[in-house]
This record gives C-alpha cells, sequence and structure tokens, in this order.
DNA sequence: GTCTATAACAAGATAGAC
DNA sequence: GTCTATCTTGTTATAGAC
C-alpha cells in the first residue's frame, strides 16, 4: 500500500466493520503520526462506504474530500491520487476476504470428517461477496487498467488459496484422500507442471509428492467453480434463471468438493 | 439497441472483424437512412476499437467523435450519451459471442459422441474471451452501473447457454446420457425447483422430465466452471501460478463434461 | 427535418504556489 | 492544509448548412 511514495507495511486488524479495516503496524511515534494515521483511517473509510454503495466508477476524489469538509487537493498529501487511493481500497478488499476465509477455515471443527468441512471457505467467500458485491467485483471482475495493486495482493490471496486447500492438505496427510475418479488428463506431465508452483504454495507442510498432481488440478478447478458461481450470483446472472442460488451453490461445493476427493 | 429513442432491431452478420459488427436489419429506403448506418457503423468501430484497447473506462465521446474529425455533440445524434454507446456495446459483445458459440456447436461432427463434440463450444468461448479480453469483461465481469443493457441481451445469452447444452439435450433424447455419479442433492425438489427455468429454456424441444434436473444442475455447475476459469485466465489471476492455462481448461472441461454426464 | 459545429457549463484529476 | 490554474470529460443550448 502506497501512501504519499513511502512504502507502509500495513495490516488487517479485525473490527467494527467499515472502520478503520487497514490500520499501519508499526505505533505511532509522534503526535503528527497519529493525526496522520487517523485522517488516512477517515480516508479510506469515506471511500470504502461510497465504493460500497455506488461502485468503483463512482468513486471520486472530490466526493470524498467533501465528506470530510476537506479540500481535493489536501488528499494528495495522503493519497498519491485517485488509483492509489482505489489500489489501497482493492489491496484492503483482499485482506478483508482473506482474513474472513481464514476465520471461516479455523472455525470449522477439527473432528469433522473433511467432506463436512469443506464447504466452510467457500460459504465465507459467498457471505463476503454478497455483503461486499463492489469489492468482490474489485478482486475478481475485470481489471481496470493501471488500479490493479501489484505486489502486496499476493499474499493474501495466497492466504484465501490455503484457506481453501486446508481440508484437502490434512485428508492427505491422514491418507483420507479418496482417489480421484477417473482423471486421465491429471496424469499426464504437462498438467502437473502446469499447476507446480500452485502444490508448492499450497501445501507448504507436506512432503512434495503427498497430494497427486491430479488433485491439486481437481483443487484448482474447484477454485474456479466456486469463484464462477459466485461471481455469476453477484453480478446479476442468475436474475429470472436461477431462482434458489443458495441451493445451487451449496450444490456446486458439494459436487466440487467430491471431485477434489474429500468424503 | 436504442438509437434516437427510436428502437431499431439489429442482427449480427458476420463479416470482417472489427467492421460494422452490428448492422441493422431493414434495409435502407432513403440515401439518409444509408448515410445514418454507416456513420452508425463508423461510431460502434471506433468505439469497440477504442474499448478494445484501452478498457470500458477508458472510452470517452470525445476521443471517439476526435477519432471521426467530428464534433463530440454531432454524436448525440446517434446515440442518446455515453452510457448508450457503451450499452450498444455490450449488446455488440454478446451477439458476438453468441455467433461464435454457436458457430462452434454446429461445425462439431454430427457423428462423434456427445463426449467428444462439448468442449467445441467452451473452446469457442474461451478463444473469443483470449481476443476479446473487455469486451469479456463487459459480459462476465463486474456490471457497472447503469450501463448494463437490459432485456436485449437476454437472447444472445440464452443462445450461448443452448449452444453449450446442445450436447446434453441431444445424449439425452439419444438416451446416451450416463447417469450422473452421486447427486444426491439434486434429487431435492427445491433444487429441482430452482433450476425449473434453465431446463425450461435449454431444452425447449425436449418433453419435460426428458432430462433429469440433476443433469440440468450438473450443466449450470459446468457452465459457472467454464465461465469461471476463463475468467480468472483472462482476468489475469493465473500469473505466476498456473503456467499452462490452456491445459487447466482443457481439464476442466474434460471433468465438468464427465460430471454431466456426457461419454 | 436533419445534421453539424461552436460555445458554454459542470464536474473531475492533478500540479504547483502559498 | 488551502487556493488557483490547467486539462479532460459529459452534456446541453444555439445557430447555421443541407
Amino acid at each position: 500500500m502506497i501512501i504519499n511514495k513511502n512504502t507502509v507495511h500495513v495490516k488487517y486488524l479485525c473490527s467494527r466493520p467499515g472502520h478503520n479495516r487497514l490500520v499501519a503496524m508499526s505505533a505511532p511515534r509522534t503526535a503528527r503520526e497519529r493525526i496522520r494515521r487517523e485522517v488516512t483511517g477517515e480516508i479510506l473509510d469515506v471511500a470504502r462506504r461510497h465504493l460500497a454503495e455506488r461502485g468503483a466508477a463512482a468513486l471520486s476524489l472530490r466526493s470524498v474530500a467533501r465528506d470530510l469538509d476537506m479540500a481535493p487537493s489536501a488528499l494528495y498529501r495522503y493519497f498519491d491520487g485517485r488509483d492509489a487511493l482505489l489500489s489501497a481500497l482493492i489491496l484492503d478488499a483482499y485482506e478483508s476476504l482473506a482474513a474472513d476465509a481464514e476465520r471461516a477455515g479455523e472455525s470449522a471443527r477439527p473432528a469433522a470428517p473433511e467432506g463436512e468441512r469443506w464447504p466452510a471457505v467457500p460459504r465465507a467467500l459467498r457471505g463476503w461477496a454478497l455483503e461486499h458485491p463492489h469489492e468482490w467485483g474489485l478482486i475478481f471482475g475485470a481489471p481496470v487498467p493501471g488500479y490493479q495493486a501489484p505486489e502486496a495482493t499476493i499474499e493474501p490471496y495466497a492466504r484465501i488459496a490455503r484457506a481453501l486447500a486446508r481440508p484437502v492438505a490434512q485428508a492427505a496427510a491422514a491418507g483420507r484422500l479418496a482417489v480421484a475418479p477417473a482423471a486421465p488428463e491429471a496424469h499426464r506431465s504437462e498438467l502437473a507442471a502446469a499447476v507446480a508452483p500452485v502444490a508448492e504454495e499450497l501445501f507448504p507442510d507436506l512432503p512434495s509428492g503427498a497430494v497427486p498432481s491430479a488433485v491439486v488440478v481437481r483443487l484448482v478447478e474447484a477454485f474456479a467453480a466456486v469463484v464462477g458461481v459466485i461471481s455469476l450470483e453477484v453480478f446479476g446472472h442468475w436474475r429470472n434463471t436461477i431462482l434458489d442460488p443458495a441451493a445451487l451453490f451449496e450444490a456446486t461445493v458439494r459436487d466440487a468438493g467430491m471431485t477434489v476427493g474429500l468424503r
């Protein structure tokens, strides 16, 4: 997250919804720094509200400044411009979604079989998406040229993926992974190589090869399927077509889990 | 497609790429009408080019007008404003994608088993998406508030869905549909009811119930999976992660086809 | 009537002086 | 922090040309 050309490491602190989701890590040293941090938080709060209510296209520096009784140009002391502000919101959305996904994954009963725990994270993703449709669009919608926050989104994205993969990792470690039925393509070395970086990233604690590449492929497919149903619902494609999106989502998640090999 | 508050029926005519994708159906009666149609086509061509090169956010009436050596206000004789122009481009994209999907579905060998013909339409969707990433974003990305063309996109959307469903319809009619393995959810009446409008739309020629609702559910899931992988690839989520998107796509399509029950 | 251009207004992003 | 100046954009009013 870039603020005034100084890179500031940020961390998600679970707080009251809509208030200072993003907070700088290091403690404020001077009074000025404390003020500065507060104002930055207020700007982000207002910007996030505008984003949630009217969408990214309607986010303007001036209207944010108006809500804060500031001159538009004053915002440039805190953000390098509209792009930087939007980039901060994008990163903010990633962090928030990742936190929700992790929370859901951790709160699932460890004693339950993996097939039962598997839907927890997908459900959290859908819940978050329905709560924050415009922010979901920032993450999984079409990237707006120039606005995509680059490096910093990689880490939260990986956290989302790991939260999703957790039941698979545990099933694999415990030897409870059902053999994926009929996956001839996945045996080909090219496909295994294509997902090698993912396997590395998703299962860092497991010995290489503990999770068959066929399962990794199926897991990536499951991720895409989950994102696909959620996006189609959130972006309005089910209108007058799928009368019960929740039921379809549950069916999708269940089928995806079985395809991966969870029982 | 709304031009100057007069509804004009339009039809996709396959032509040289980028040239007058959208053409009015009725023949021009007067010389003025002919000119008007030409200018409208030129405006759309330029706008489509700008959209393809710089994205929807960067599409501006003034730059289109500049490219055409026209005054910005002159465009208002042809489109009610920026929103109307973008709406026309959205509809244009739907029509183009639907035409490609139908072409791909029809050009597949009728003698081949359905399982082999099934990937044709998904491949066409992916090919179109890679060729027109910004236009894919207009259809399957986050909807921009106010810009979504409402009624007219329903028909091309249904054509895409029907093209995708065609192999399933034929397999069902011929009794070659493999029983979908383990679909307990799909038997529930609520899920069957949730997809009832889709079944009606996708299989108009078949007697009601010829395609089990479990298969309809799986087909919708397959649609979402295909859209999901394509979007994740086109929107840049595979960067540094999936090294061979094409291989993953093929695996996804194959798995989806098997889940639906095609052999 | 139909099209086009000129001019003008409002809103916005941004840079720089203070 | 503010204020001012400059640039771009969407949009409309108006007047003239065919």
